[in-house]
DNA sequence: GTTCCTGCAAAAGCTTTGCAGAAGA
DNA sequence: TCTTCTGCAAAGCTTTTGCAGGAAC
């Protein structure tokens, strides 16, 4: 995914986000690795780049981007919270095997449901868990050398 | 809802397991109760009458109740996990306002999804946000007041 | 008698807070 | 100059773990 220094700052400043250093590097790493990155995972891959960077900046940079619309939190895991560039609806697959979360269509405006007249819906998220195919593999495999 | 030592003890054997006093306590406060409690509302509200009762048994004893499918966990809360008894698919709606939870009505299963043929799902969960009609009511008095 | 359960104490792990110095406008 | 940001240290919280005594079967 593109990702230059101008693509980067005007995410920024479109959001009233100053530039910084901290948060380009950030939101670099978000579009270029993409899927759902926890802080640690962030804090150590920018980590040797950036040797006096701290895990609070992370915790304050993301913050800020949820706040400011430019990224999503998924509270998928149980432990650790988890951030997605991707802003357009999508569901999230967690495989309790490995870990690993994947994106999948779900027309989530198109649910239907009953109940919720008077609400004011601010966020919608559809999660399932399971085994992704990997996984699946992997254990379909172990049982046949079991045999 | 019917919440009788009887039926108690024998929803906790039925799924097998041991029929504890704190166990059955547990229990019968989330049929008596309802709603989605967390560890702590469920340790204040047994305590006076379990002087003895460990948080850490509340933790046990609800590890256990979902992994014999007896309640459900909901990581809808950003710090802490909260249990329900409701087992029937619903979704279910936090209003960021006073943090009460509320059931909705969601054939989960019919949702069109798309990117899933390959995987095992084993869980579904639909989880929205936003304000709840108490909530919205108290902003737009609020809000008259100021004017 | 043997297995399982309870609860104390402590630890673990993620996240937040207070604050001083640095950077940016 | 004045506001905002960064990062260290420490604290806050929920949850987990180790272990010894007790309960259940």
């Amino acid at each position: 995914m593109e990702a230059s220094i101008e693509f980067l700052t005007k995410k920024l400043t479109n959001r009233d986000i100053r530039p910084s250093y901290q948060r380009i590097k950030v939101l670099e790493y978000l579009y270029r690795k993409g899927g759902h990155p926890t802080v640690d995972e962030i804090f150590r891959a920018l980590s040797p780049d950036i040797p006096s960077l701290s895990k609070v900046t992370i915790y304050n940079t993301l913050h800020t981007f949820v706040e400011m619309g430019l990224v999503r939190a998924i509270d998928i895991d149980d432990t650790e919270m988890r951030y997605d560039i991707t802003l357009s609806n999508h569901g999230h697959f967690l495989c309790e095997a490995c870990g690993t979360i994947f994106n999948f269509e779900v027309n989530i405006d198109q649910i239907p449901i009953e109940g919720l007249n008077q609400f004011k819906i601010t966020e919608k998220n559809v999660y399932f868990k399971g085994l992704c195919p990997n996984c699946l593999n992997q254990l379909s495999h172990r049982k046949k050398e079991q045999k």
